[in-house]
DNA sequence: GTAAAACGTAGACTTTTGTCATCGTCAGGA
DNA sequence: TCCTGACGATGACAAAAGTCTACGTTTTAC
């Protein structure tokens, strides 16, 4: 199962490093079930996780306790609540399964012991960091100005397989739109 | 000028480090009047500014050019498109002064040799761009889920100084609600 | 296998938000 | 100084989004 993350990585920087099976030994393989809670809000994350098959999505409450989803994190992607991680504050989000996945996870002391023993690593982090940073800033762009039709819309354009791998409820959420609201526009495209 | 960069930095890192004067020597100090355009998304992002005096605004247009503010940046913080400025890639945002303001710019090559006269630098900018996450993460799940309403309540709660400050056309475009329904709403409190 | 729960769709209705036009005020430039 | 353009407020109206209820279908749990 190490195998996916092994040619993620070497994907991201363009080489093998040295060390790297060191380094794929110090992950954890997790087979979690669908609907599985890995974190909760008020708790400190403990772990990044590379997606290796499944889903996961990032959510957080709001005052009515409805669910808002911040991210959907599919296979080949890494996931977890970075600030948290790397402050040891408490998360403000929570994370879970939305189908059944295979999860490399890798903790605090690991990933010490990884920038140490690969480099590289270093620029993996900040690698992870920059692109959730961009997605985030791009998310904010694109989705302030939109209506919710267009944002179906978007959605469509840009991460089709969303459409049809989630339930309506999720990317609802994922969309900061009603799920009545989101049944009534995709009727009426 | 630098003096207010000084005590900043001190203040990050717990202590001034070695070389700090140095690498103070290489910021430009620029006086920017109020409504002066200092990226357009398309070009690269080429400096990464400290705001000594002032007010910045990020920026983006709709699709019928109407601006929506992701990010206002007061005095005493950090302003880039940090993906672009690492990427080398053109911007997709748009920065601005909204007052007279003063600016420690610092350009890519200088950024780079301040890495390594100062290798807590490295740790400044990692600082600078998990705060940056981590105020994209907030907003995101604050905005995504509140009323126009709850909106206004939010900032005048956590950045009172904004609303005072700012024009309400900006407030408007930072808070993702149209200027009239801000007018009326803001009434109404 | 069956009962219960969750899900997706739909209609009727309410609330929120957006649009447009108007008007008085204020600040900056000629 | 006067003109002009930007700004903020407001009323009337339109459009978008949210709420609630109901119902048939699918999925889940026991």
């Amino acid at each position: 199962m190490t195998e996916l993350l092994r040619n993620h990585i070497v994907k991201r920087l363009g080489s093998e490093p040295a060390n790297l099976e060191l380094v794929l030994s110090k992950f954890t393989v997790i087979a979690a079930k669908r609907n599985q809670t890995l974190l909760t809000q008020g708790e400190v994350c403990k772990y990044v996780y590379f997606v290796a098959e499944g889903c996961l999505q990032v959510y957080v409450y709001d005052s009515e306790m409805n669910e808002t989803t911040r991210d959907i994190v599919i296979e080949d992607n890494w996931c977890s609540e970075l600030i948290s991680f790397g402050s040891g504050q408490p998360a403000s989000e929570n994370i879970r399964t939305v189908e059944p996945s295979t999860l490399l996870a890798i903790d605090r002391k690991g990933f010490q012991q990884m920038m140490e023993t690969v480099p590289q690593f270093d620029l993996v982090y900040k690698q992870i960091l920059e692109a959730s940073y961009a997605n985030s800033v791009y998310r904010i762009n694109t989705f302030v100005s939109l209506s919710a039709l267009d944002r179906i819309k978007w959605l469509m354009q840009y991460r089709p397989m969303l459409m049809t791998r989630l339930s309506s409820k999720l990317i609802a959420s994922y969309l900061g739109i009603n799920k009545d609201v989101f049944s009534r526009l995709k009727a009426k495209l």
